[in-house]
DNA sequence: TATAATAATGACCAATCAGTCATTTGTCAA
DNA sequence: TTGACAAATGACTGATTGGTCATTATTATA
């Protein structure tokens, strides 16, 4: 378990500087300091990596930010906040950002696409949450449409940061940002994505998290995590979705146990999205 | 000349499809319908199909918006021209915008990303020069910014063309996206790029369009274009530009000459911004 | 120490690639 | 019809790839 942090690792660094077309099993061993050999004991093929990967880099991203989203912070604090956290999770995973944040770009395998393509639309989720939390109903017409101007203000500003390589002052881009959303929010009366757009971002064919593949994650989570509150938790929890007998209180503080470990939050967000 | 266009249409649809990487001199010589070796006879490598490529699009997209910032519209309809013009280019040219239009792409090699970042500058400098044409002095402390979230807009709705597969209404969008950018230039108090970011957006080092160069240009088309009015035009460009003689606004008209044809319009581009 | 079980190795394989070049095909004028 | 030239071909090469597997090294157990 430890060798597959490695070579995640590794892998990631040489596939932002080379892309993973151009980065062969080999580099990725030589950088690890092991074996060819090694490699196809922790995954069955660099495929498999891949997957991992961008599992990840977005599980871990959307986690974070959905935190921030439903946190119970103040209107004022949400939106400086959610763009800032966004801006500093790129930076921290910039190596994956660089390798897997290009909406269209050649993944190639129709497997890689789709994953993103979920993970993305969950992010968007989360992203009209904040817009619904932030501004409420007022918005109601060019909510959408505030969806997409976030999304560009964070994909062109973080593309600034990598390429001019100048120190991101984030706390100063976030004000900045949180003004640019806010003026568009308070005053927008021609919205572009309107009814015809919107159904892509309401939960379309694959996007529904499922009791089934909650199980699923959890069971994971399990073979992983040792003894303590976390797993105590994932215990009950599997068992309330098999069978729901605990009060919604109780749950949701099951649920925030494993919101901090880094194994078990991708899961509490799973939940967390299944009850809501 | 004509097998070599053949070669890049064929190539950039492959490489929409599957990435450059992935896709190997046979598949485009199957797909043209000629051999390997005939590849060979239009261009020396694979590299240098993608450099041609690159130059084509990037090229053909600069001068045509570039050349609606200069016209002599109004102030309202060019910030709405200058929208429909973009979006409509990145659909005409969507094959070559799904494979080069991603900044921080894996290009792997450093020519390649020189390339693209080398145009992405020409480009920035347009839409600089849009923003100081139709908001003037008004917007001296938050013009950087303006850019950045025009950009920023246009990435994402393109974007969001090329994954939804809905037809686009390019005009219901251009209009929504000039009101968001009046929005954000009357209002905004807080810019984020000020001075020191400035400095990247004006013609920092391999920035500048010299006169070698653009002589070298010349001399190129001069080869590929037969007599005519364009012809003519580029011979006394050309004298002009090693001896100064005639005035400006005769040399203003012979830049006009050269506007429309499609292999002489990046000349003229280049001159207009030497001249200016 | 001896034995079993597991972890790690790297030579090897088949497939694929960019690029070459001897050969063939096509196209002229004489 | 012939011959000279250019255009086009595709079998071939050497290098590289993802992935395998017989062998070796390491560790744990008795």
């Amino acid at each position: 378990m430890l060798k597959k942090q490695l070579i995640m690792q590794k892998a990631v660094e040489l596939f932002a500087e080379q892309g993973f077309e151009a980065t062969s099993v080999q580099q990725i061993t030589d950088r690890c300091g092991i074996s060819k050999g090694a490699f196809y004991l922790s995954f069955k093929s660099k495929d498999e990596l891949i997957l991992a990967l961008i599992d990840q880099f977005m599980t871990e991203i959307i986690t974070d930010i959905d935190s921030i989203v439903k946190s119970n912070k103040s209107k004022d604090e949400l939106l400086f906040d959610f763009f800032y956290i966004n801006l500093s999770l790129f930076e921290k995973y910039s190596d994956y950002a660089k390798t897997f944040m290009q909406e269209q770009l050649h993944l190639i395998k129709e497997e890689f696409i789709e994953k993103m393509h979920y993970y993305n639309l969950l992010n968007e989720k989360t992203i009209l949450e904040l817009v619904e939390r932030v501004y409420g109903d007022h918005v109601q017409d060019i909510k959408y449409d505030l969806v997409y101007c976030i999304k560009g203000f964070i994909r062109i500003y973080t593309e600034l940061f990598f390429v001019s390589h100048t120190p991101p002052d984030f706390e100063k881009l976030s004000h900045s940002l949180v003004e640019k959303t806010n003026l568009l929010a308070k005053h927008t009366k021609l919205p572009f994505i309107t009814a015809e757009y919107a159904p892509l971002l309401q939960s379309p064919k694959n996007n529904e998290i499922s009791k089934e593949k909650i199980v699923e994650v959890i069971n994971q989570n399990l073979e992983e995590v040792e003894q303590g509150i976390e797993r105590e938790s994932l215990i009950l929890l599997r068992d309330q979705l098999n069978m729901p007998t605990l009060p919604r209180a109780i749950i949701k503080g099951l649920i925030r146990n494993i919101r901090q470990h880094p194994i078990t939050k991708w899961t509490s967000y799973l939940l967390e999205n299944y009850y809501d």
